[in-house]
DNA sequence: TTATATCATCATGATAATATGAGCTTTAAA
DNA sequence: TTTAAAGCTCATATTATCATGATGATATAA
């Protein structure tokens, strides 16, 4: 469904919101398990979205731009994702243009609709508050602090 | 949504529908504006998979092996893309192992089951039923023989 | 002011999806 | 029995995505 670039940059993101504050690129690489060369573009492209606010040297990093309850998911996916990516219908190779729709086009809608509104109103607050039971799961620290 | 190539087979197996006997590759590859020789290998996959009755010589070419309310999309879909299409969530790389789910797995299921469900109950007929209309509208002789 | 940590940028490589082309095999008709 | 139509199969080309590596620019701290 959505491009592995997509997936790392939620999960990244994720990472970010839970530190609080500003994580540098290899422990969001860390945590997140995302070669971090690769994850480096991707947060930049983030931060020229203005998601991401960057700060280089000694203690630099990476921090929100915005709150988490801000963040929409359709806003990370339309950054890494195809324009048309909810225009495109089921059997067409672009959208069905207007007038002249594919054959699936009246049944297919609906579902493409659905998944649009809730990658629109889902927000990053949304994924961190079922992300953070799991962690608190999985580790005896939830938020440990980082050098 | 769809790969390429899941589009290209729909979009094939209507045009086979809609002849309502047999018909060769050149002729699908026109009608569906598909280029010939990857459509070739489509059909023949579709074939092995048994959805489609093949036969050569002259006058041969691909027929439907079912009637089209027999052949729902997900049977369609499965040929072509990743076993794992349906399973894999939001942000994770793979399915979401039982009991470990990632962080949108509860918000995320929902609307990848009605997708699915959208596949499984949805039938070859049913874009036919679509389709039909619309091609009364664009040429004079909605189901014209061919050679 | 020097050293180091960090993001920014560019060039390159690896892999999978998409697509093309050529020759082989089977079948039906002349 | 010959011929040609048509699917079958394999080898190769193209493209986009994913990923790596090296170098440059900038900010902090000693």
């Amino acid at each position: 469904m959505l491009s592995q670039t997509s997936r790392y940059a939620l999960n990244a993101l994720i990472v970010i919101a839970r530190s609080g504050g500003q994580v540098n690129v290899r422990v969001i690489a860390e945590q997140a398990s995302i070669p971090p060369n690769y994850l480096g573009k991707i947060l930049h492209v983030l931060g020229r979205r203005g998601l991401l606010r960057s700060s280089r040297g000694v203690g630099g990093g990476f921090q929100l731009a915005r709150r988490p309850e801000e963040i929409p998911l359709l806003e990370v996916i339309e950054t890494f994702e195809d324009p048309q990516f909810f225009a495109r219908c089921l059997l067409g190779s672009e959208s069905c243009p207007e007038g002249r729709p594919c054959a699936a086009h009246a049944l297919w809608v609906p579902i493409v609709e659905q998944t649009r509104r809730f990658f629109e109103t889902t927000t990053l607050a949304d994924l961190l508050a079922e992300a953070q039971p799991l962690a608190a799961l999985a580790e005896p620290a939830p938020l440990p602090e980082r050098a």
